[in-house]
DNA sequence: TCCGATTATGTAAGCCCTTACATTTCTCAT
DNA sequence: ATGAGAAATGTAAGGGCTTACATAATCGGA
């Protein structure tokens, strides 16, 4: 079943067939209706490959992401493709892993596929150097790249973050104007976001005379690493320093933190508080529930959307968009 | 740059570049050398759109998952585009919701989109009623439908499944067999895994002597239903009634009862024992840990992508595979 | 050395659309 | 009624690749 016998059945030509499909102008509604009703009767699908040769585009946006079944970018993965099949696109998604050379492979992947535009979903994307950011420069003299979670400032490269720094800066000055002086950061990621929030905090704790090297800390997400944290608190207490706050770049430390805190029989947020981020269902599951900085994931990804299809369109469009985020106070802080 | 270039530079027909692109084996080493290089050198990578259209392939595989932000479905997703994209192949995700009619509509835009299979991530794609499944039937016309999680006796259709009723059966069992008399069923599903589960219930509490319909309820896993089930669990502690278990069908409907048994005061797992199912991150967060249900999911996709490979390169392969689960110990039970 | 069988290469016909350009059909002001 | 301009339709040339078939080169055995 081709435009061939299409236009044969209804008898018209097969550019016409093809303007019908495509909502050109040039039809007379007699004959678009004509032409609408055989399609039909025969339920012909247009080749889609042979769109895309003659369009060069097939509607498909990449979606890269470091690891899909991390909770925060599954969620971002879900409003992407939510917000751009919404829109007429699909979703080609890759996970990638977390190293550079991967990364690279999946996304010269995506190039062969002749998607009109890469999602790099996660700060995890850019790195320190600006040799190891190439890629994306690379791949942005081809088609727009957005970025969400990070910055990049490369032509045809959209960034949109949330303003990780504000967040944590307000967030800590609030903890420390609480009274609390011994406030631990404990971070998992130094990406682009990660160093954001870890600069946000240093901020606020230099601002009110808190500031120590030593309270920073990092650990993985890991199970074992988890471990290691509860271990380095145990250890300090053991050593008879006290601490009575912990901020973490992630939930899953914040929880770890909780724990731990729970073991030892502190009171919450009494004698202890504990300041998580990413909003994520963790906080909710936590007992006392997770006080979390959200940072508005879903409209993100909405002004992602938005300002990718306003690219492809062929418009003007923004090079960084920033949103705040908002603390979302619970049970384990005061 | 196209395959026409690519020939003149290196001396040969487009035929013979096409032939070394494809890994045809009636060419000599000499020239397959010879155009390798050359493409090297150009940087020249075939495009992918007019490769379609000759193939009618562009190694492509629709997944369609109701919602990926579901930390349970979005595993699944992660693991079927790694194992998908090691062989070869590209994952079109598609978050269908909950609705018929948009998993139809998804399902129609995979098939335009010529994927060569489709997979069908989690349980709540098939119905009761026959006709509701008409659209995997339909699908499956043209080309293999996976299904994960469920199954469905349908030509080209396959299905791996994890025995849900084995591995529920298996704990309810456990669970009497250490004395608990009076356990509640909380679901949150009527999907085919949903069904399963509830049977496995069934069973054991109807060997065990301790059957009865009050004990099963469902709610659904929104923070709303949360609530309403905690509360339900209060009333029945108002009116003298106290239970000492709770099984789930997942782990967040579990957590939830971990939760209000704390709130009570109540003992766990001494005086309230909870099962969870999924054995999801959440059964480390909480606390006491929760003992959950793991059904190899990682096992399970890997097999399904075993299999889909094996259909699409024209192998006879079994229809319908299933997999032991496994209880994990951990606090909430005996 | 020569011939048939292999193996390597080339030619050209698709695959199914889109679209520039040519042609035909309307419209409407004169 | 008529011709210019607009609107509708058709023709045909790609788009970049695969592959059946034709042809040329190579090989091995008698």
């Amino acid at each position: 079943m081709t435009i061939y016998d299409i236009s044969e059945k209804a008898g018209v030509s097969i550019a016409t067939v093809s303007r019908v499909l495509n909502g050109s102008k040039n039809v007379s509604e007699k004959t678009r209706s004509k032409v609408l009703d055989t399609i039909q009767q025969c339920g012909y699908t247009p080749n889609a490959f042979a769109r895309g040769l003659g369009l060069n585009t097939m509607n498909t946006v990449g979606i890269m992401c470091a690891d899909s079944s991390d909770p925060y970018l599954a969620k971002a993965v879900y409003h992407i493709e939510q917000k751009l099949r919404a829109n007429g696109y699909d979703s080609l998604l890759c996970c990638t892993g977390y190293e550079l050379e991967d990364k690279i492979s999946s996304m010269n992947l995506l190039l062969t596929k002749k998607v009109d535009g890469i999602i790099l979903a996660g700060s995890n994307f850019i790195y320190e150097k600006d040799t190891e950011n190439k890629y994306i420069a690379d791949a942005a003299a081809q088609i727009p790249v957005m970025l969400l979670n990070a910055a990049l400032d490369v032509p045809n490269v959209y960034s949109i973050v949330s303003d990780d720094f504000t967040s944590m800066h307000d967030a800590t000055l609030q903890m420390a104007q609480a009274g609390i002086k011994d406030i631990l950061y404990f971070y998992n990621s130094s990406s682009y976001s990660g160093k954001k929030k870890l600069e946000g905090y240093k901020a606020a704790m230099q601002e009110s005379g808190l500031w120590l090297p030593d309270l920073v800390q990092f650990f993985s997400g890991s199970r074992e690493d988890i471990h290691a944290m509860q271990e380095h608190l145990k250890t300090l207490d053991e050593r008879g320093i006290r601490f009575h706050g912990v901020i973490a770049s992630d939930d899953i430390l914040a929880l770890a933190a909780v724990k731990y805190a729970k073991e030892m029989h502190y009171r919450i947020p009494e004698d202890f508080s504990v300041l998580g981020y990413n909003n994520s269902m963790l906080a909710d599951c936590c007992d006392p529930e997770l006080t979390s900085i959200d940072n508005k994931l879903e409209t993100l990804c909405q002004h992602l959307i938005t300002i990718l299809l306003g690219v492809l369109a062929g418009n003007e469009m923004p090079k960084k968009a920033v949103f705040s985020g908002e603390i979302i106070k619970r049970g384990t802080t005061r």
